[in-house]
DNA sequence: CTGAAAGCGCTTACAG
DNA sequence: CTGAAAGCGCTTACAG
């Protein structure tokens, strides 16, 4: 047991002060003379005393923790880099604030509320792919907690998310725009899934704005994986009228959709366009180079987790909620219909 | 302070028991009848009764945490998968030993040491990426500590990896069994990078091994981005006598150089084969689909947390040190030599 | 500016 | 099988 050997009595001991005063000295009071804390901070050196931060967590009830409530794996998970952006720039953040982060997979709310109600965590970051029942029996605890990447519909919870449904809404706009008027949507996963339903919700602005008939051909679903993506976008560059362009949810499916395309032998973007909304640095290396829209996700973590620091030192009187633009980025695989 | 407010003394008082007998309850020991476990379990639920962690982390000396080292951002971060592979499987392992994970950005070695000594984590897996001169000081503790992703030379400490080197070996001596002789090696980062060094390793032993002549022209290093790699294949490929194969130190490089070709009208693989090593899905994605290297990161993690565990709860006697082999994936970037 | 006392909420011996 | 006491190592009032 090496590790607990010298303490802060001992210290004091050895120090000739009180072990109130090396505590002090810990910390850098101001409290303590300057002469007081070299003596101490000498002596602590010399006996490698290291303060025990769960003593000093469980007195003062805080535990310079913040926690990050993960989902489990899913199919999508295998694909999806968005986790692994917002996790970097959380830890980053919490850093900084000289916080660690405690990593907890979801497998129920109890789990949640254990770890909400343990005094490990100071508060909690909660992934946006939580559901939404347990949400609310974690937000029911009092600790700060903020929902990262997505909405909590009328809840009075904190979020921040990017605006999903905008940057859809952005790059079918550009489609129509450049005169496409027979656009496909290829989704994934379950109708309900959050980030999904946002992107075909502005997709289908997009087209209501434009006057432009939705049809349900014109709208298929895929599983996230690499092959379904290939199968999809197959059916659809086969089926006849064919679509002039595709709008595919993942940046995955669309490098697929572009593979189906050069099977049939057809030409990206002369002979269809192909766009796509995501965080994947990738995508800009396929050939051709994907027009996407650009998810913030490295700072919806990094916004995220400011304002559960905001939370945790000023007590927010209300919950925030923001949402962060994305930024569509045209790049290669499409181009004006017709004008080959 | 709605967290703290039921203790397990309230609990008892309901109950009628000893505190103790709570505590019991609660970690559900064999020594508490079934009907008194019943009785308290009941109370327990009626009060919302959830215990204080940090006191039982006191008291009993166990956090149930690990703590996972990573290295602070670097160049090599932005491209790679490496660590969030090896994150997610740790995370995973973890949870099902019942622990949570702490993660810590490595700032010094003084960090490490004071993360260790705070009586927050039972043991440490840290990062391949951690200088030596820093692991050596944080080995020194006394909390099992496992390594991963590289070897620690002759320091007896355990660590977990992917055999780098036999991987590099395998399919640079699959470029020689197809008749390959000038084989390019791009490498990245400083030349003591450890997973670089060790790929390169493997290279020139393939090489040597087959009696072929290592030239300095054919070994070109860049630094992990895609237009380093682009740079530098297109500098190969320019060159004369020309490569009949690059091998390229990563996927996204890889890609990279891959559009050099095709910039430069060189068909893959009929004029030059293009080979990589990593764990990146996305490679067999790109066109034509790149022969690779699969390094298994996510069983690193996993044996690596394994490891831990074990020596957690039975104080192994000496270092455990695993290779875990890499798999030769023939795909489409690479052929015989002149058999066009 | 420093010290002595109390106590955070558990678990661990030890006694019955 | 259950209970009463001690104590893990700090920080927090409070007193001087």
């Amino acid at each position: 047991m090496r590790k607990s050997r010298v303490t802060g009595h001992d210290v004091a001991k050895a120090a000739g002060v009180s072990h109130n005063t090396v505590s002090l000295v810990v910390r850098d009071s101001p409290l303590v003379t300057p002469e007081t804390k070299a003596r101490v901070r000498a002596i602590i050196d010399e006996m490698g005393y290291q303060r025990n931060d769960v003593a000093m967590v469980l007195r003062s009830a805080r535990s310079r923790t913040i926690g990050y409530l993960l989902p489990e794996d899913s199919a999508e998970a295998e694909v999806d880099v968005f986790r692994n952006q917002v996790l970097k720039a959380v830890t980053v953040c919490a850093e900084a604030h000289n916080y660690y982060v405690l990593l907890d997979l979801f497998s129920d709310a109890q789990s949640g509320i254990s770890l909400m109600s343990s005094g490990r965590i100071d508060a909690l970051l909660v992934d946006g792919r939580i559901p939404n029942e347990s949400l609310l029996k974690l937000a029911a605890r009092n600790l700060p907690l903020v929902l990262v990447g997505r909405d909590a519909g009328d809840l009075p919870i904190s979020w921040v998310k990017a605006d999903e449904e905008g940057g859809a809404f952005q790059v079918t706009s550009h489609l129509i725009e450049q005169g496409h008027q027979r656009i496909a949507w290829i989704a994934a996963g379950e109708a309900e899934h959050y980030i999904v339903s946002q992107r075909e919700r502005g997709y289908r602005r997009a087209l209501e704005v434009a006057g432009l008939q939705i049809e349900a051909a014109s709208i298929v679903r895929g599983d996230w994986t690499f092959e379904s993506g290939f199968a999809l976008g197959y059916q659809l560059l086969t089926s006849s009228p064919r679509p002039t362009a595709l709008f595919v949810v993942t940046e995955l499916m669309a490098a697929a959709v572009l593979q189906a395309a050069r099977t049939l032998g057809l030409r990206v973007p002369e002979d269809v366009s192909i766009v796509t909304i995501g965080d994947s640095f990738w995508s800009q290396y396929v050939q051709p180079a994907l027009t996407t829209v650009q998810v913030p996700m490295k700072a919806v973590g990094t916004r995220a987790t400011e304002l559960l620091f905001q939370s945790i030192n000023e007590d927010l009187p209300s919950p925030q909620q923001i949402v962060l633009p994305t930024t569509l980025i045209v790049r290669d695989s499409s181009k004006r219909v017709g004008n080959k």
